[in-house]
DNA sequence: AGGCATGTTACAGG
DNA sequence: ACCTGTAACATGCC
């Protein structure tokens, strides 16, 4: 589920309910994601205090006690969820799974909070992980280290992707997933962007025209930044705090619309699916040259 | 039953 | 060193 704007509104919500509290216990429920947590690791936390919420790419950063970060990785289906004293779900703008049962099955960590709340991080797919990492140890973690700019940030701009196009010879979409290249685009995204953008997304880097990573580049903000504003809603089970479901969804143009007709109006062309590196692919072969 | 799924990474081969 | 494709991870859904 979680690219980039998906993150972004976790993290956000997060900030609005666990900042300053203290993490009084913390329970594995089950400990086969991505890496293993270890005790040590668990009890530097326990008593201490949620300080700051960061969100580099699609990686959750949590500042805790100004020495300690925790390191979160959403992967494919990982999502945070409040239960109250009473064992009450907590509705906030990241809880997606509506079936109490079958999510509590997949809860894999839980934070037990200051306020008598659970914090729940549950993962049906266990591709995400948790990790402990000393603050000065951070800028040179493995997982951020060789991570592009931030998409939204100014240095991804035209003249910095120009430049790491330079000399490569690779397929369009292939850069734009590659997280050393822009950090934070994932499958969704990309193919909605060289939509809007008209670039073909197995468009051999080497012969994209200025105007067109000038289009990747302002279209890569506007969706990331609209989506976002919609509550980055990419996911299919997502259903935002009033209840609405899948409003980003809705906000696909390709993504998923395989035989559907292409929405630019001057356009008859139905949308293609193919695969690149064995992800699905969806373009108007017309439009996109 | 089989194919597919928002992500990352290791590996083999060019 | 750079690039590609494939498979693997674990689970559920259509």
């Amino acid at each position: 589920m979680p690219e980039l704007p998906e993150v972004e509104v976790v993290k956000r919500s997060l900030e609005r309910k666990i900042l300053n509290l203290i993490i009084k216990k913390v329970q594995i429920k089950d400990n086969n994601l991505r890496y293993k947590l270890n005790k040590d690791q668990i009890s530097k936390v326990v008593g201490k205090k949620i300080k700051k919420i960061k969100r580099r790419s699609k990686f959750l950063i949590f500042e805790i006690n100004k020495n300690l970060n925790m390191l979160v990785h959403l992967g494919m289906t990982g999502k945070f969820y409040f239960v109250d004293e009473n064992n009450r779900k907590t509705k906030t703008s990241f809880y997606y799974n509506i079936d109490k049962n079958k999510d509590q099955k997949h809860d894999r960590v839980i934070f037990f909070l200051q306020n008598e709340q659970k914090l729940i991080y549950n993962d049906v797919r266990k591709f995400g992980f948790i990790k402990f990492i000393e603050k000065e140890k951070l800028h040179d973690n493995p997982h951020l280290k060789k991570l592009g700019p931030e998409p939204l940030n100014k240095k991804f701009n035209l003249s910095y992707l120009r430049n790491y196009i330079l000399g490569r010879k690779r397929i369009i979409k292939n850069i734009l997933m590659d997280q050393t290249c822009v950090g934070g685009l994932g499958n969704i995204y990309v193919n909605e962007i060289l939509f809007k953008s008209k670039v073909n997304p197995k468009k051999r880097v080497e012969k994209l025209s200025y105007p067109e990573i000038s289009r990747i580049v302002k279209n890569t903000k506007k969706i990331l930044k609209n989506s976002i504003s919609l509550g980055g809603s990419s996911i299919k089970n997502f259903s935002s705090v009033d209840g609405k479901r899948g409003v980003f969804q809705q906000n696909f143009y390709v993504y998923g619309k395989k035989g559907e007709k292409c929405s630019n109006t001057d356009c008859n062309e139905n949308i293609i699916r193919t695969t690149i590196s064995n992800r699905a692919t969806f373009f108007c072969k017309s439009c996109q040259k």
